[in-house]
DNA sequence: GGTGGCATGTAACCGGTTACATGATTAT
DNA sequence: ATAATCATGTAACCGGTTACATGCCACC
């Protein structure tokens, strides 16, 4: 039924979202964008973007207007546009937080200006609370296992702890910036 | 020349070289381990291990001492304990840092027993100067950038600063808690 | 005329995911 | 009996990596 769409799809249809573009945009977007790693590599562009309009999801229409190199530009279709915002609807899990972090703060990313503030805030929300619920158990681990580990091996472990306490205190600062309506659209 | 080796076969060897192991152990191993995210799926963890024994690297011997159920344990031999020294002895590398910080995450646990404490010490300054060198550079780009993403983009960057702040930081705190031997060994 | 950026693709390879398969032992 | 745990594997599928291939255009 739903098609299975790979963080890299999900990713071009985002990008798309916000301005159509052809491949080599994209793959530039992917070369000097810092954060969440994705490969500028066209062996895997140009076929994730292939995958997507089998699949009915972004439309490529060649431009030759002006003489000019051929170039591809995808838009973000109607279906597309549609799971897209499933994806960032998802609820999140204690799974995501454990295994997905590059793509919740992808998701978190684009849900703006995709689904809308509201939405943003009720992500962020969403997130921030697996995160106070996960760090603890980290916390229990260390303590628990923490001695039987070499050096290094516990120190690690206190990285990994570090980075999670980072993204909730993130999590919190980041609530505070929405400006809180009075009565928050209720429902 | 020099054999590829996926991160989970460096991880495998990684514990083998703390203790010899059951594809079965390893596996229980990553579902409890809460950091650094391997899948205990067997058919990740029992190609991987019999790509390694084809490699040379481990030996594997099946158990069948008191008619228990056959179990195989599996070793780290010599040339595994050469590609696993090779891999955590390589320089560190800004790519490394953008690209890889779970790798390094877990090149460094293991660095202590493997390697020892001394050279621990080299892969987390080595990690430190990677950082600090890098951190400024996602301060430019958020300073430059900023402006031209939505509020939820910009956001989702400022995350990934926070991240690798912390991940400064406890480097740098981490450093400190090395004993400084006067005059480490030197050369 | 050569370098470098624009622009799109293909194909072999590799390894992780998912699901299936098997069977012994231990606890309820 | 039967469910859970121990224990090892196989095979189809999928998609990212790497490397190769092509050709236009601009600039010096």
């Amino acid at each position: 039924m739903s098609q299975k769409i790979s963080l890299l799809g999900y990713a071009l249809m985002g990008l798309l979202h916000s301005r159509p573009s052809s491949g080599y945009e994209l793959r530039k977007v992917f070369a000097q964008t810092p954060l969440i790693s994705f490969s500028d590599s066209p062996g895997a562009i140009y076929p994730a973007l292939a995958r997507l309009e089998e699949q009915g999801l972004v439309r490529g229409q060649i431009e030759e207007t002006t003489g000019l190199r051929r170039k591809k530009t995808y838009r973000l279709k109607a279906a597309g546009m549609r799971e897209l915002k499933k994806w960032l609807e998802k609820p999140i899990t204690r799974d995501d937080v454990i295994w997905g972090m590059e793509e919740l703060s992808l998701r978190f990313a684009f849900s703006d200006s995709v689904i809308g503030e509201g939405n943003s805030i009720k992500l962020l929300k969403a997130l921030e609370g697996q995160l106070k619920a996960y760090v603890p158990t980290l916390h229990d681990y260390l303590k628990s296992q923490g001695n039987n580990l070499p050096n290094s091996g516990r120190l690690s472990l206190e990285m990994g702890i570090r980075v999670y306490e980072a993204q909730l205190q993130w999590a919190r600062d980041a609530l505070t910036t929405y400006p809180s309506r009075i009565k928050v659209d209720k429902k």
